[in-house]
DNA sequence: TTGTAAGCGTTATCAC
DNA sequence: GTGATAACGCTTACAA
């Protein structure tokens, strides 16, 4: 037989025969926990690094049955949060010798379900997503899925499974409620269109619930790009909301850079934060301490939930190693719920 | 034999009994140019959707000696740049089929050789890196890799194969040489320490370079945080530079970020931008566009990046197709150079 | 167009 | 502590 092309010159067989025992001996003398007599691991690492071998995980996990994948799905690489969130659990992970395999869908339902079959063809052990709206098939798929899954950021009503972050909703309604405390009535939303169950949707009705509430307008609220919001559409959407509502006296923002969009369009039009308007944004990303004035925001630690997540999972592959039996699958799920902190910064007048 | 765990319940010989066929003819089924009876294709899709039937990726690699998989090493993930490129990358490779695996340096050199060794161990059929001064060992294990190898984000002078990028050192001596132009002469640098071999230290030569070949000093420069720089540590960069300069009448950033810190601490001391310092970044940022005054900067497309990488991996890989002979390999080496604008925005006067 | 047989490179299992 | 053997689930090669 004839392939088509050589993944790398030596093989495991090389590395035994030259060191002069069996395939599973040296097979052991990689591992972690192998049994083997150190005179006879000693003579195999030195074989190995002699060849250059370098053990071809594909066979490894096919043999083993466990991939030492973890998949994860994300709606965008291009956030501060999600980023540090992966550095986080990629390196936790890589403890474990885990490999993340990260997918994209740009927000879009749609790109979700081929991406958990693309996935699911690797054979992850854990199924991580980032909680924004699934479509009905995919809910169907993620739950028909043999391995764990684990929402992130959010604490969703109808959790699939696992679950680490905290309620979009409580948050934006505890800032708002805080930011009535301050003296603010006529307060606008700059948030995103189309946020039907999704994190973004989830602050929107946390402020329209706390300004209904506190018998406020909430109807002040202008739902701009379909998601992410850029900075350019937070500007303007800012526009509209200021000549729509010209009595606002302040703007809450979905996110921190749909803040830093709304901020460069309150300083072009030569408005003073916080003296005419108050501004405030979620998510706590860098640049929102270092703007004139520093935005106030809603904190949540993206390191944090990846090094949760991560916790999570080994736990999780941990109890099933003991269960060994593969018996019925016990149901259980956990739910990590973070604190997110209200950050107040000088784009906000202080509390009265 | 008893496995410890069961990937998925369904395997192709599952569907192949079902579908009263043999396990290559559901193989062909699925594959993109197998050789089936439309009918039979038919039956045997139709058997894969009643099963529920996920392909096992990891048997089929290790069967045709194609992991489907390219690797990529970046120093981070937090940067709107690569994360822009990864994206991109991300879904060129997917029409083919290809999926990334993706790992971090966290700019540290001691971390990547180890990340190579572990993205070996997977069989990638291309190893994509971003170019930042490899040690010697790791420029060694790059170097007698068999798999093809592509640096990005520089047109290196010791390329190891192929490369697509720009000088990062040209485009800062031009930037420079610009600035001269708009009549600054005692131009600071903010860049990072430990630059050596780095993008960043190329942009800093590229600095000084032009400083000295227009008869100016080349000394002004701060070299802060080791990289990357943040935004926090550009302001007390900025500080140090002012104080350390006070006849300084522009400030040359390595990055947009640090430019963006620069900029905080001009504002914050109440230094007029360009009235009284210009200002200017590398790398054209989306946040740049919208500060006030917007930041000047160089620009390259990262989306361009990752979409030629990508056809640059796809190319190479049908070349190693045709040539199927897996004769002594052709040392071709390709190299796309993209061409990084000046982008002059109001945080420099304009040209006299 | 379809099927048979033989691996791919590793690890589980069980015997020694 | 070590080895022989049989998978793991798929695809290649070749035959029909």
């Amino acid at each position: 037989m004839k392939q088509p092309k050589q993944y790398s010159k030596v093989t495991m067989r090389d590395v035994a025969a030259a060191a002069g025992c069996s395939t599973m001996t040296v097979s052991r003398a990689l591992q972690k926990d192998g049994r083997v007599s150190e005179k006879t691991r000693k003579r195999i690492l030195k074989t190995v690094k002699e060849l250059g071998y370098v053990p071809d995980m594909t066979a490894g996990s096919l043999s083993s049955m466990r991939s030492g994948f973890i998949a994860l799905l994300l709606p965008s690489l291009n956030n501060q949060h999600l980023a540090e969130m992966v550095h986080a659990l990629t390196d936790e992970l890589a403890k474990a010798d885990l490999q993340l395999l990260i997918g994209h869908t740009d927000y879009l339902s749609s790109k979700e379900e081929r991406l958990i079959e693309m996935m699911m063809r690797r054979r992850p052990e854990a199924l991580v997503i980032c909680y924004d709206g699934h479509t009905e098939q995919a809910m169907k798929l993620l739950k028909s899925v043999s391995v764990p899954v684990i929402e992130l950021w959010e604490d969703p009503d109808a959790p699939i499974q696992h679950t680490v972050g905290f309620s979009n909703f409580k948050a934006a309604y505890a800032m708002t409620e805080a930011l009535i405390a301050r003296g603010y009535q006529a307060i606008g939303f700059i948030g995103e269109a189309c946020d039907d169950g999704t994190r973004a949707g989830a602050r929107r009705k946390g402020f329209q619930a706390a300004m209904t509430d506190a018998g406020l307008d909430a109807g002040r609220v202008i739902q701009h790009d379909v998601m992410p919001i850029s900075i350019e559409g937070a500007k303007q959407a800012c526009e509209e909301l200021l000549d729509s509502f010209p009595e606002i006296d302040c703007i809450f923002c979905v996110s921190d850079p749909a803040a830093f969009g709304a901020l460069s369009l309150l300083q072009e039009r030569e408005i003073a934060v916080p003296d005419a308007i108050g501004l405030c944004g979620f998510g706590n990303f860098e640049i929102s301490r270092f703007t004139h004035p520093p935005i106030s925001t809603v904190g949540v630690d993206a390191t944090v939930v990846g090094r949760k997540a991560a916790e999570l999972i080994l736990r999780i592959r941990n109890e099933d190693n003991e269960g060994e039996a593969g018996d019925g699958g016990q149901q259980m799920s956990e739910h990590l719920r973070l604190k997110p902190e209200l950050m107040f910064r000088r784009s906000l007048k202080p509390q009265p």
